[in-house]
DNA sequence: GCCCTCTTGTAGATCGGTCTACATCAGCGT
DNA sequence: ACGCTGATGTAGACCGATCTACAAGAGGGC
């Protein structure tokens, strides 16, 4: 029956045939190769159309380039990866390059798999966010391929470049908000250890190693309060309604990130609670953050903009360059309604003063 | 220097001839073909480990199959196409496939030429997000390539499958909703006709019918009003403030998607008003409606679900089905505190009965 | 007229796998 | 002893591009 046999993909030959020249023809034409008469030009092009011939990348790879960029993500429903994802892909507008994408397998979500399955397909190049993978393990891969890590502080990247934010001075903002509105009982909600501590100096544990730096410097030691939590908006809501109901509840949250502050801003208001009892404060600056509705204060750092720029410099390494780079993306502050000043709690007669703002 | 050439990629053939064996062998062993003992298996496998051998694909796609399944998808910032793939990608655990996604090019958000770089990258299946592209193209790649569309109500499809929520059924359960409620003055807002127009059945234009059909039956067929916005919650939220400030404001909004509701919602909020002056209902039923904060009435299709059948469809047509299926999600309206019965209206030029049933 | 260069096009090797066809060999029934 | 069968392994074509090396012809300077 109707098998297609007719419409079977035409290939570099028939369209050679087709235009009266060599295969090698066409390929230079495809190319945009130097030794191309106009009249050669146009014959296979006219061929080309007439055939609707499109060349097949795998074949390509073979030899030359498949002008295939790849990213590795490990995780969609984080609307902040999208973000990176929509950048990167604005960025390849324009250009031959064709951006596809490598979910993080979830039953392994370091990221080796998705990352090895891009390297696999020939990508000309590969921008990965992958905390957790050995940095060993990207200087072996990355001379076999072009390759930008995101939200990696490695120490001294010798083959590969980088993109980070800089959540030390992203925390550091955060904390002085917080220390400023006179909050002392500051929790920092971050993911469990297996993750911030699988590789030194990942985002998370750079948070919350200033988290706890800072609250010393403010002579707060003895409030240093850390709770881990599963990652997923779901398990930073359990964590956080133990956390509200427990006897001491903090007056302030710094959630590790926007994923984890919905989380807590869910059990905040479930409890009935609201910023004048806790202040909630996340990372990422998500769209969502900035919905009135929502209105979450947070660390924006531009997911659009490391987006771009990794494929900015991933297109610089295949141009020829060797020499490693690390480009950091300033934070900003964004504050919302999501934090407050600590209702007084020492007298029952004082009331806070009613500051809107 | 440290050019990394030593590092060169292995090949089959060294496989091969560290093993001593021949390519063949060897390629036996990686595809798990018949006539293989187990002491040549053990030498290969061996060898594979020590080499740290990896097949290419493209290579692979050369002749056999690539192990590769493609996702095309519009829009990543929007949550209900994360879901799908998701929803996709666990579907995928265990098998040897493995998933990659092409976003639409932004400037030519159709999805033409991200469906076509997916073929050109020799995937063994495609699942596509494209309500704009014409049927007849369609049937034109699928011979050559597995296909299964999603929320795609055409006809008859003969080469592919179709995986669709019911526009229609769920349209049905938010106006019983509404009316049910008490509410007449019912807006729905839409996207830009060219989005919903372009091809016949989009999910968007079903909702728009099914939503004139029903006020019409409801006898308000002077109270059918649409209005219609770009994508994108910002011009949703635009829309809607023209919309809410305007002399005859609307008691509900029936947005064409999560997407436009939080838009919608954005202005309700802004402009002070609750769900008793306007209720808001949306489509998708987004992670983020049913935080507590935003508690978004909307319609679940699970878009987890639609990922995984979608996948579990292309695996059957890579077994070797030819037969076109169609599967249908039933849309479940889950209702939360942006509805509420409209405010008794005291006087108003337009006289209408107060029906609270 | 001769050599030299530049342009245009082609032949054929090559990339790294898969797959078909076939050779080899052991065991086995008659 | 003789084919027959089934299991195991190999040789070599093949997939569809790219890329190198080279041939043919056109013009140009002396």
């Amino acid at each position: 029956m109707a098998t297609g046999d007719s419409t079977r993909h035409a290939t570099i030959e028939d369209v050679a045939r087709a235009a009266g020249v060599s295969r090698a023809a066409v390929s230079k034409v495809l190319r945009g190769a130097y030794g191309v008469s106009p009249d050669m030009r146009q014959r296979v092009t006219t061929a080309i159309k007439e055939l609707g011939y499109r060349p097949r990348v795998s074949a390509r790879g073979m030899r030359g380039a498949t002008y295939t960029l790849g990213i590795e993500i490990p995780d969609f429903t984080n609307h902040f990866f999208a973000q990176i994802i929509d950048g990167a892909n604005a960025e390849l507008a324009g250009t031959p390059y064709q951006l596809i994408i490598a979910p993080a397998d979830p039953v392994h979500p370091e990221g080796y798999r998705a990352i090895e399955a891009l390297a696999d397909r020939q990508v000309d190049g590969l921008v990965a966010v992958s905390p957790m993978v050995s940095s060993a393990w990207l200087e072996d891969l990355a001379p076999r391929i072009p390759l930008v890590m995101l939200g990696r502080h490695d120490e001294n990247p010798q083959r590969y470049d980088t993109v980070v934010g800089d959540d030390d001075a992203g925390t550091q903002l955060v904390l002085s908000h917080l220390l400023e509105l006179g909050h002392r009982d500051i929790v920092h909600l971050t993911l469990t250890e297996d993750i911030t501590k699988c590789q030194p100096g990942t985002p998370h544990e750079i948070r919350l190693r200033r988290y706890q730096e800072t609250m010393v410097e403010a002579g707060l030691a003895d409030h240093v309060r850390v709770v881990r939590a599963e990652p997923g908006r779901h398990e930073a809501y359990k964590a956080a309604m133990a956390l509200l109901e427990s006897a001491d509840r903090p007056t302030a949250i710094y959630a590790a990130h926007d994923e984890t502050a919905l989380g807590v801003l869910h059990a905040v208001a479930e409890l009935g609670l609201t910023a004048d009892d806790v202040s909630v404060v996340g990372y990422d600056d998500t769209d969502i953050a900035g919905h009135p509705q929502m209105s979450l204060t947070s660390v924006n750092q531009s997911g659009m903009e490391m987006g771009a720029r990794a494929i900015a410099l991933l297109l610089e390494r295949i141009a020829g360059r060797t020499s490693p780079r690390r480009l950091t993306i300033a934070p900003r502050l964004v504050v919302r309604d999501s934090t407050a000043p600590p209702r007084q709690q020492e007298s029952s007669s004082a009331h806070r003063q009613a500051s809107t703002d």
